[in-house]
DNA sequence: CCCCAATTTTGAGTCGTTCATGATTAGTGA
DNA sequence: TCACTAATCATGAACGACTCAAAATTGGGG
């Protein structure tokens, strides 16, 4: 992963604007955030960026594969700079977390479903769900820690 | 799967009501329904159902566990009477057009995965996608088949 | 440093879904 | 068989996430 954001951005044909740099920065360090939350986060350096730019910034650098998205079942869709690897998620029914988690087995036991009805395959998208580590440990103690 | 829907829904705990038979009736022909197309199918028998009270329906077998809901990627969710085996789909990324897939090789290596993070794992979900047999067969012949 | 297409802003609109309310109804018990 | 009541439905409003359109701004090649 390039972690220069400019160069980045100028290999991949696009312009170097400060929403583009802030949008790769924040992913660096934030990955698997959502348009709102990066919003947020912007906000504090580009006080005038509004969600709908966020939206088209994160949609530019998703065409130009400098970002993935990814679209949890329940929630809004996410971003993250890791990709090419098509690597796999873990979330949290509890507290929505996310983490990566590296394609299973190699060679990807997961791109060859046994019956695939006709189809040509290309991409095999998986997402676990489960408890996070401290949700565990607040589900032994009593807590709860979801967001109803 | 039962097919006969009012003792289905009897044994569930729920009421008999023309709705929710009608639903699980159009599920059991067509899976992989929207709630708009289903919405469409019953005001053939029940010309004033509300897409609102499909949504209630839908919500309610959900949670009564005869229906399952999924959410793929970029489209309204989803749903089927094929509960309980947690099987997988395969969605044509030219016609949207959805089919299952049995889990891949028994004892379902896509429940383990190598690391991870300290998650404990309840569910995996595998989206598969690719091209149908028929956008195949278009896309040779130079025709497109996509909805845009 | 000029210029113009690429980008951002602003504002409105869409889609799928949920929420809230009162009206209706399934099905139990009398 | 009927009345009653909680479950369910219809209706209407509202919501979140996102897209679209058009005018204003700006990056960066020349």
């Amino acid at each position: 992963m390039d972690v220069e954001p400019n160069a980045e951005l100028r290999s991949a044909g696009l312009r170097v604007t400060p929403g583009r740099v802030a949008a790769l920065a924040a992913l660096t360090t934030h990955p698997h955030s959502s348009a709102e939350s990066l919003n947020r986060m912007l906000r504090r350096t580009l006080p005038d960026i509004s969600v709908q730019s966020v939206h088209n910034v994160l949609a530019d650098l998703t065409t130009a594969r400098l970002l993935r998205r990814i679209e949890p079942a329940g929630s809004a869709a996410l971003y993250e700079r890791r990709i090419g690897d098509n690597h796999h998620h873990v979330i949290c029914t509890g507290c929505s977390v996310v983490a990566d988690v590296d394609c299973v087995h190699p060679p990807a036991p997961c791109l060859e479903p046994s019956d695939t009805s006709g189809f040509d395959i290309s991409v095999a998208e998986v997402t676990f769900w489960g408890l996070c580590a401290s949700c565990q440990e607040a589900q032994t103690k009593g807590f709860r820690t979801d967001k109803k």
